[in-house]
DNA sequence: GTCTATACTGTGATAGAC
DNA sequence: GTCTATCACAGTATAGAC
């Protein structure tokens, strides 16, 4: 179950329409990871990124079929960069000790949780363009946290007694709402919240 | 500590400029606070919005100074709604009963939890105007469901050992995160999710 | 005082020139 | 393939009718 809900053409070429075009966008892709990543995107607007990019926001059109399109190929670029990195860190230590870590990797990229965060909230219209994407990387979060707390109790470091996919349901809520308070005020500390929450968890 | 940050003028009049102007407002955000929590307010947009409030968007801009503005009145008007009978439940059950049935609650109206959701997100960029009311919200939440914890603390149905300003903030982030999931899928149960988290809390 | 009519700026999207 | 030119719609502001 990888739910890779991005068309994904073969690497070489495909899509008929155009010879390359492909490797431009990668192109852009990563320009636009690295600004959001750092400059922080405040006031995002197709002709501002662009700008960003030094390239007209039409052009970012050509090569997006959307707004939408663009921030979704920068969210599956990150994701595909830290995956092997992640699963790693979680097969050696275990998401209960690895969780808070994130937390705090998170705090390095402001702009990219803003990002998140907005997207999430405009795309609850069930008519958004970006909805089922939304919805799907929701449902894969909580998938994936479940799996893990599953390891976790094979291990014997989970209580015997917890309802695993409420459980990873209250860990993904928690920490969405602590990103939230934390983008309104930077001294709220993610890790220490979810820390504490993660010791009731533990046998 | 009210932290009354809206302006309120005196009941009767002020203002100036017009004489009794304040009367037909509050009728608008009695109208407003129908349509949203009702019709859902898909698409939002003053047009849309005055569309549906049988008057022109001129004439909404002239009763509200923006449309945060407006957004901003229909949450007070929510707020000093629900407040009284809210603060008899908190004295009479204690938070920890009544959480669980604020959550069940607001499955009523998800409208306004959207918008809620929304707004929050939007006013993340510090410069947008409706920053400084969201974050006092926040604070606001975050201060109250403290205060609730003490007394339940005092009451010997806390644990004695918790921190209160980070289990009040694990509180409200759950909840903000469960809110954000239900939007999603309204199959979530918020308040099971929560249930569970306050039993971890009991004494 | 309240509202209609109208216009200004900035947005995401797109048809068609090159 | 790429990008210029243009579009429809957003929030906001204001002039003037009533």
């Amino acid at each position: 179950m990888t739910m890779q809900s991005r068309d994904d053409p073969t690497p070489t070429k495909r899509r008929g329409r155009y010879a390359n075009g492909q490797q431009r966008r990668e192109e852009l892709i990563d320009s636009a990871f690295t600004v959001f990543a750092t400059h922080g995107f405040q006031r995002l607007s197709l002709r501002r990124i662009a700008e960003e990019l030094g390239v007209s926001h039409a052009a970012l059109s050509y090569h997006f079929a959307s707004k939408e399109d663009l921030l979704q190929a920068v969210f599956t670029r990150q994701e595909q960069q830290d995956r092997p990195l992640l699963e790693q860190s979680l097969m050696e230590r275990g998401i209960l000790a690895v969780l808070p870590e994130l937390a705090r990797d998170n705090e390095a990229i402001p702009g990219l949780i803003q990002l998140d965060a907005t997207m999430q909230a405009e795309a609850i219209r069930p008519d958004h363009p970006g909805h089922e994407f939304t919805r799907g990387r929701i449902d894969q979060l909580n998938f994936d946290v479940r799996r893990e707390l599953e390891r976790e109790r094979e291990r014997g470091r989970l209580r015997a007694d917890l309802d695993l996919d409420l459980t990873a349901r209250q860990i993904t809520a928690m920490a969405r709402g602590l990103q939230m308070q934390w983008l309104y005020d930077p001294s709220v500390d993610m890790a220490a919240h979810l820390t504490a929450f993660l010791e009731f968890l533990r046998a």
